[in-house]
This record gives C-alpha cells, structure tokens and sequence, in this order.
RNA sequence: CGCGGGAUGGAGCAGUUUGGUAGCUCGUCGGGCUCAUAACCCGAAGGCCGGUGGUUCAAAUCCGCCUCCCGCAA
C-alpha cells in the first residue's frame, strides 16, 4: 500500500519514522513550506521534513492545495491512503476522495473532544484527567471525521502540555501503525457533535495570566500552555514568564494579582479563590530559573 | 544582514555613563549556638570579569571583530 504523508512538527515526524521504522511504503511526503524563524531569520526545514530527508524520501511543499497542481503531484505518486498528522491545514475535496483508503489523520484528543489545533494544551488547561489520541477518517470539516480507534492516557496533577504532548506522540505512533492493517475491517464511528469541544489555536493574550480568573484554573492554564506557547504575567510593565507553579492555598485574598510575598522560596500572588506560588520564572531577557535564584538577585529590583 | 537584551567566583545579580584595590544575596567548606533546624553567629576557600585584537602609564569599564545565550516579531 502506497502511503503519502502529510504532517510538520515533532509530533508528526515521530508518527512518519514509526511509519518508516514498521515497514510501510511510504512513497511521499507534504510538509509546509519552509519558513523563516527566530533570531537571524533562519530557514528551518519542519521536523517532517527532516526525517522525509533522511529517508530519502520526495518532499513537496505546496504552498496551497486548493489550486489544482497538487493533483498532479498525487496522480504522479498515486497514494493508496493519505495519512495526515497535524499537517495545519483544511484539505480540498479532491484530495480527501482521491485515494482508495481515503485520508486518515491522527489527532491528539479523545473525539468529539477538544477538535481543532491545540488539543493537548486544552485538555491539560482546563483539568481534565484523561486524554488520548484518535484516528479518524477525514472529511471536509475540522476534525469532524468518522472515528476509526482511539487510545486513552491518564493526565496526572504534575502533566504539562509538554509531558502530555510526548505521552501522546509515542502512542499516536503506535495507533497509527496499528490501525492502518486494519483499515479494510475497521467500521467507522461517527461523532457525536453534540459533545464536542473545541480547542482553538491560543492567541498571544490567553498567555498572560489574568489573577482575577479562578486560581485553579490559573494553575492548570500554566501546566497547560508550557512549554509551549507558556504563560507569563505582567509587572512593572514587563512580562515575566511562568514555567511551573502550584496552589498555595485556597485563600481569596483581594486585590487579586499582588504580591503576597516574595522570599527565598516562595513568590504569592492572590488570585480568586486562592494564592498562586510561582516556583519557576524567567524574567525579561534572562533564562528560566528557580524562584529562589530569582530572589538572590532581583529581591529589590521586583519589589521596587 | 528582521528588532532589541545579555555573558562578572557553583547560582542569581550590582559595578561599565564619569577607566585606577572585584561587591551584594545565596550556595559550598570549617567552627559555634541549639533538643533540633531549611534558623542564627563567627571564619575560610573559590573570579586571568565569554573569546580575541586595539587605545592607555593603567581596561570588567573605551573602540573593532568573533562565539554563545535570551526575548520579540514571524
């Protein structure tokens, strides 16, 4: 069976060198353009496209599928399935129908729950105790595909949407290979829309923290969003990143968003229905770095 | 050449504008106090101030180049 891949990050790359590592024919792989990135505006190859490389295998990078020279490129490969993993972009019609086995896409939430592109930070984010990975068979909507199987993994207090996201990848890896022999038997089930949730993209202002929110929900935001896209507060009007912090207490000291105290081991600050204890920061410009190290050196500074 | 910040004993920082004995808060080691301690008191070790070239009687500090790190924007 002739598999075309469509995907871009890590969590994509790990799903493509499973793939690769059982066997499968991969014939071809679709990753997203290169893109100019960080300092210095270095082009940097997707994941995916690293591990395409290193196979050998061809890669194409259209920069819209939805004009038809992407058909060209699949008459050309003839595909017999495409499997898509996070890809990050809504396939046309043609594409979907195109292949015998149709497209297949891996996705990091248990269906209908939490459908669009940061499932893994949601879930994490608003508290849930488990999660998992889907495999479904894609149609034209946003994650709206006919359910083919799925694997649940715990979510323990300490879970970040980094551990969450490694935890997922291996077993997204490991459902992928193991559904694809059975894609003639499998019978496909249809979400329920009524029970779905959405996880959208996370804009810029969702990553700072707003202490008048529930502390809890501070809490699991932080665990959530790190470390990517990571969550910060504002003070003395710079921004000041938060990489782990607990609940201290469940007091509702007012005003919220002070500074309760700030010694060697503990930063406070109130929040509604509790005191948030930031126990990693990294101030503006600097690395990140235990609360007590920050206050060795920026006590006065912070408090001015 | 996208914009900006930074590199100082093991850690986090000050000192750089106005060149001239390297300082703070911790940590470490030794001693003391204490029923005891992450607490307190006394003492000690540990830095060619990122690298390199230059200016100067003299450079952490001024100038050139390099390396690495961080944030933003994408």
């Amino acid at each position: 069976m002739r598999i075309m891949f469509m995907g871009t990050p890590d969590f994509a790359s790990h799903c493509l060198e499973k793939l690769l590592l059982e066997g499968f024919e991969v014939c071809a792989v679709v990753t997203r353009s290169d893109a100019r990135k960080d300092r210095g505006q270095k082009i940097k190859f997707s994941p995916v496209k690293e591990v395409a490389l290193a196979n050998d295998l061809p890669v194409y990078q259209p920069v819209n599928l939805k004009e038809e020279n992407f058909r060209e490129i699949l008459e050309q490969e003839h595909p017999d399935l495409i499997v898509v993993v996070a890809y990050g972009r809504i396939l046309p019609s043609y594409v979907l129908s195109y292949p015998k086995y149709g497209c297949i896409n891996v996705h990091a939430s248990l269906l209908p729950k939490y459908r669009g592109s940061a499932p893994i930070q949601y879930a994490v984010a608003m508290g849930e105790k488990e999660s998992g990975v889907t495999i479904m068979q894609m149609n034209e909507g946003l994650d709206t595909g006919d359910m083919l199987t799925k694997c649940t993994v715990s979510i323990t207090d300490e879970e970040t949407g980094g551990s969450l996201h490694d935890k997922l990848m291996v077993a997204g890896g490991d459902l992928l290979v193991d559904t694809i022999p059975k894609l003639d038997t499998l019978i496909p089930e249809p979400q329920k829309d009524e029970e779905s949730t959405y996880a959208p993209p996370i804009k810029k202002e969702e990553t700072l923290i707003d202490f008048s929110q529930d502390a809890e929900d501070i809490i699991n935001k932080i665990r959530g969003f790190y470390p990517f896209p990571g969550t910060g507060f504002l003070h003395n009007e710079k921004v000041y990143k938060i990489h782990k912090a607990e609940l201290y207490s469940k007091e509702d000291c007012k005003p919220y968003g002070s500074v309760i105290s700030f010694s060697k081991n503990q930063l406070l600050i109130s929040a509604k229905g509790g005191v948030v204890n930031i126990l990693e920061i990294q101030p503006p410009n600097k690395k990140k770095m235990s609360v007590s190290d920050f206050y060795n050196g920026n006590k006065d500074s912070f408090l001015k």
